[in-house]
DNA sequence: TCTACAATTCAACGATCATTGAATAAATGG
DNA sequence: CCATTTATTCAATGATCGTTGAATTGTAGA
């Protein structure tokens, strides 16, 4: 990932209604989530929804899958998990303070049992 | 962090010169750099450069003090390590495999020696 | 105090962004 | 094939954003 890109997905997630669609889409898991109930969830109008999707999906944040009439979004994890591995990197340059306590607060984050993110 | 916190994070850092601005002071440490300066390095008037910092600012991501006749800017560590962490807590939920990556990304990061960041 | 330097404020502008409604495309069931 | 459901495209709009240049404020040295 490199600059461009890490600017572009920033931009992507610096908007609420966009936040809220990967947010959700990340809680839904892979099954993904229908670009309908998206829509109703986040509370956008079909249309409106199309286009945040169409920045997100640019910005390599999420994927889409079509299932009979609906279309299925679902979080693209590898780009997520290479924003933040940027975002840290970025903010580690000397500076292992910054970074610490965000990996802190990771081994307080509620991850199911047999967990494999606490290093 | 709430919600609207992180949004205007990640808005901040979504703009190429924004996200330079931070990059430098990132990387130039706790003393931080001299408004004139950082508009040479970024390569934007002063009147711009104004306009970016206060945008950072206003989102916490970095801090001013002033010194003699310039404002030294410097990054809000803080501000940055909430950001990160907000954002692997979020997609964390319920999906380690997302922050897994990050994690492992981070030991490869290049801290310097005596280093508190690899948990 | 006067001058020079450093940074910010202000007003203006073009450009991009978010949102809307109508029209279109894709898939399914009768 | 037709009607219906689902989602996208398109054109238009108001709003916000990024940039500029001129004027202003704050600080220090002669």
């Amino acid at each position: 990932m490199d600059e461009r890109q890490a600017v572009a997905a920033f931009s992507a997630l610096g908007q609420e209604h966009r936040f809220r669609v990967v947010r959700a889409l990340v809680t839904a898991g892979p099954d993904g989530l229908a670009a309908g109930t998206l829509a109703t969830e986040i509370g956008v109008s079909a249309t409106n929804l199309t286009f945040h999707l169409k920045e997100l999906s640019h910005a390599g944040l999420i994927q889409s899958r079509r299932e009979g009439k609906s279309v299925i979004y679902s979080a693209a994890y590898e780009g997520l998990s290479d924003l933040i591995a940027f975002l840290m990197r970025d903010c580690c340059q000397g500076r292992p303070d910054v970074c610490a306590p965000a990996v802190a607060a990771l081994s307080a984050c509620n991850c199911p049992p047999g967990d494999s993110a606490h290093v």
